[in-house]
DNA sequence: GCCAACGTTGGC
DNA sequence: GCCAACGTTGGC
């Protein structure tokens, strides 16, 4: 069993936010519509049922880490991509052959105060973290397990 | 295969 | 709303 890797999903959360997952009645959600390449490969070939999720609401007055999840599913195809009511709808994908995948998550646990962008700017330990990464548009990154630790320590203490 | 044009993302 | 950065598209 391959050791539990850790990520950074982010969401516009008018789109969708943790508290929708947290609403989830299942209490899990799809982590539909990724629509760039390098993420999808993270999503379809990086990820295992267990890892850890920072949740990052992004494109909102505060930007930052509002919680943590799990990934609950192995990767599977995004039925939205064959949906043509969908905004993430691709009229070349095909059904034999799909090129859009995604996970289910759960919400672990979500944080008393969101952990700001700008306060994640200020921690040495996460001057290579991807997400801070200039021009960076990756709605999926790996995280260290240095990175996570620091994360979830500093929102703790907030 | 190059590259300009365009659309999107996302912080501010 | 602005703008920088990036990915994708399509003409050649």
């Amino acid at each position: 069993m391959a050791a539990r890797s850790y990520w950074l999903f982010k969401s516009e959360p008018d789109c969708y936010s943790f508290d929708d997952l947290l609403n989830e009645p299942s209490g899990r959600g799809h982590w539909d519509g990724v629509r760039n390449y390098q993420a999808r490969n993270f999503l379809r070939d990086r990820t295992s049922i267990g890892d850890g999720v920072l949740f990052y609401h992004s494109s909102c007055p505060e930007p930052g880490v509002v919680g943590i999840a799990k990934i609950v599913s192995e990767a599977y195809p995004d039925h939205t991509q064959f949906d043509p009511n969908s905004e993430a709808y691709d009229p070349k994908s095909k059904q034999d052959d799909p090129r859009w995948w995604m996970v289910d998550i759960a919400a672990e646990e979500k944080f008393l105060k969101i952990l700001p962008l700008a306060r994640m700017r200020q921690m040495p330990e996460l001057v290579s973290m991807i997400v801070l990464r200039k021009g960076n548009m990756l709605s999926v990154t790996p995280v260290t397990k240095k990175e996570w630790d620091a994360v979830i320590r500093e929102a703790k203490s907030l």
